[in-house]
DNA sequence: CTCCAGGCTTTAG
DNA sequence: CTAAAGCATGGA
């Protein structure tokens, strides 16, 4: 078992892990219990940092972006007075570096879905064909491979509870060569953009999350239901100055990208979470 | 019962 | 090109 800590004072693990970039985490009492690709780490709360002990600290500290200074960041998203707000409700949230191939599987089950029944249905898949693991935290089981969800089709996936989003895994899975994966990081983000949407059930919002979560991609801004509300609600009038955005999912994304560039991703992150605690 | 969830595909105009 | 129906499931 390996460790190492994180300083508290630009990290919080449930901003982090709550804010809806990652799914498979546990909260057991103080502590933070995850699961990222065939890995497992656990969180847990110390004089000024967090302690985190893992198969692999290696693997984590990239996962938790370690090495990008987030007050940076936040410094210069203050000066826009409707961040202000926001990066004080979530002030430790980080960007997670995410497996490419878990991170496609997961935003497609993600649509027009609820995050509570999104974590259910990822759990089921993985206990149906990932490595059964174990840990001094017990059991788990790994996200699957590319081979391990092969063995799964439609029928299979409706089974799992994944409703219409079966048809596009069983059509998506066969694609996620490695080979493709490879050659997606290649890609400058509109090209990957356009090769993750020629995927079945991939659409602008999906592959958005995907860049952001799974490739490291911070100038793309995902718009989905919450972040719609946040735009009618706060950005109404900056809004009407610019003609062309009526009300396009697509074009509202246009919109954050223009104006943060490389720190969208992570203005999106702040506006999402706190969008949804407001609910 | 209806409405909604980190939307996408397909079809119609 | 834009608009809207249809889609599975489970919780509120």
């Amino acid at each position: 078992m390996e460790k190492f800590t994180i300083k508290n004072t630009d990290f919080n693990p449930t901003h982090t892990l709550e804010c809806g970039q990652f799914f498979r985490y546990q909260k057991v009492g103080q502590d933070y219990l995850v699961i990222s690709g065939c890995h497992r780490a656990k969180i847990s709360p110390i004089k000024d940092a967090y302690l985190i002990e893992c198969d692999d600290a290696i693997y984590f500290k990239k996962f938790f972006d370690t090495k990008s200074d987030y007050s940076i960041y936040k410094r210069q998203l203050k000066k826009i007075d409707y961040m202000i707000e926001p990066i004080a409700h979530g002030s430790g949230i980080r960007l997670l570096c995410q497996p490419l191939f878990e991170t496609i599987i997961n935003f497609i089950i993600s649509q027009n879905n609820n995050i509570k029944r999104i974590q259910g249905i990822i759990e089921r898949i993985a206990a149906k064909v990932g490595t059964k693991t174990c840990d001094e935290f017990g059991e788990f089981y790994a996200f699957p491979t590319q081979t391990q969800l092969l063995k799964l089709n439609e029928s299979d996936y409706l089974a799992l509870g994944l409703g219409y989003r079966a048809a596009y895994l069983a059509d998506t899975v066969p694609h996620l060569t490695d080979e493709f994966l490879t050659n997606l990081q290649e890609q400058k983000t509109p090209e990957a953009r356009k090769m993750l949407m020629s995927l079945k059930g991939v659409g602008r919002k999906v592959a958005d999350c995907i860049l952001l979560f799974g490739m490291g991609r911070g100038n793309v801004f995902p718009v989905d239901v919450w972040v719609e509300r946040v735009f009618f609600q706060y950005f109404g009038v900056e809004a009407i100055k610019y003609p062309k955005i009526k009300n396009s999912r697509e074009k509202m994304s246009d919109f954050f990208v223009n104006k943060f560039g490389s720190l969208s991703g992570l203005v999106q992150q702040y506006l999402f979470y706190s969008m949804r605690e407001k609910v």
